[in-house]
DNA sequence: GTCTATACGATGATAGAC
DNA sequence: GTCTATCATCGTATAGAC
């Protein structure tokens, strides 16, 4: 490649545009202007503006899900060694935690979030496969240990209570960045640690009720 | 009017590709040709794109709210009559029931479920703010009442909680109608009633801990 | 007042030369 | 890999028919 960088440049500045601008108001001219690439060369190395969006969002995804990962095994594991049933807190804990954390280190989280949350709700299969693909099997570790947890619940009642949870949670998220869409009268300055705990105190109260 | 179901037939149109296809690619011209009517008619009526889709929220928007409204006011005068204060639980079931029940009851409502749930989710500010300026004054209707109904919380908390219980009943709305998403191995004849049940039971159990 | 036909500038996408 | 040139389609605007 004469110009190794240039996908990551274009990834940067689409990052950078589609955050300040959104989606559809961020255009290729702009993205590659800044990008000071040529305004094919997205799709060429990308496909399409939708192809670009949805590397944009994998480049956040896959490291955050390693993370959530390793925390959930974590937690597995150290329930297994000590001969237990892993604990419905612990279990919640070590998805949300570094869920939340990922979205407040650094300004892009903000997009990041509203992101995962299209996703989900995404009606073209294309689109919401690709999220699904990277989402599932941390699902389903998640879902697996949730039941463990809760063992004299039937799988419907544990599913329902994890997706109220991912609600509360992705909800959240969305709002973190953003203290502007705060009412009036509340505090616009979030403590993390503070949210997190509530957070925490909120589903795990939900969910073994 | 020569045509006087012209703006109906936009609007229904516009409801069903907007909650099909989502608003940018739902194109005017798809939507005129499917209503069967010119595609200068939707500027003429409604003035732009973005006005027609806040007409297609308002239009099903406005009658929940005023449900939604009803049902809060008569929690609240209930609580003034006998002396005491709202219960949560009552304020949150006023809430959430006639919420989840307006998108079961019929099938044009299914399309405006899926608006709703890419709306809170999309990308575009365009599309979030048009809908968080619908919901704002009954949002602080029912922030108003569970601050009553939870006296010895800050405000902060209340409203943390409260937020992570609309977060839990929106993502719950979004899977409604789309039980084909359901992991394997549920079950995916979903029961409404238990439903409402179980998201009220998780949303109080977090909201008084 | 309503509706139609048509045009305008900008956008995402692409083919082909280099 | 990168560029220029070009295309189809988009939202929008407007002149004029009924």
């Amino acid at each position: 490649m004469s110009q190794p960088d240039t996908k990551e440049r274009i990834l940067d500045a689409a990052e950078m545009l589609f955050a300040r601008d959104g989606f559809h108001f961020a255009s290729l001219r702009a993205i590659t202007t800044l990008a000071k690439v040529n305004l094919a060369a997205v799709n060429y190395h990308f496909g399409s503006k939708e192809a670009l969006l949805e590397e944009v969002f994998k480049r956040r995804l896959i490291p955050l899900n390693e993370i959530r990962q390793a925390e959930l095994e974590r937690v597995r594991d150290l329930a297994e060694s000590e001969g237990r049933a892993p604990r419905a807190e612990e279990v919640m804990a070590a998805f949300i935690v570094p869920t939340v954390r990922f979205c407040c280190q650094d300004p892009q989280a903000e997009h990041f979030s509203t992101l995962v949350g299209r996703a989900i709700a995404e009606p073209d299969d294309t689109v919401r496969n690709v999220f699904i693909h990277h989402i599932m099997p941390l699902f389903l570790l998640f879902f697996d240990l949730l039941q463990k947890a809760l063992p004299d619940l039937d799988i419907d009642t544990v599913f329902w209570r994890l997706h109220f949870s991912m609600g509360a949670t992705t909800h959240t998220m969305r709002l973190i960045g953003k203290p502007e869409l705060l009412p009036e009268g509340l505090n616009r300055n979030i403590d993390i640690d503070k949210l997190l705990r509530d957070l925490l105190a909120f589903v795990t109260a939900g969910v073994v009720q």
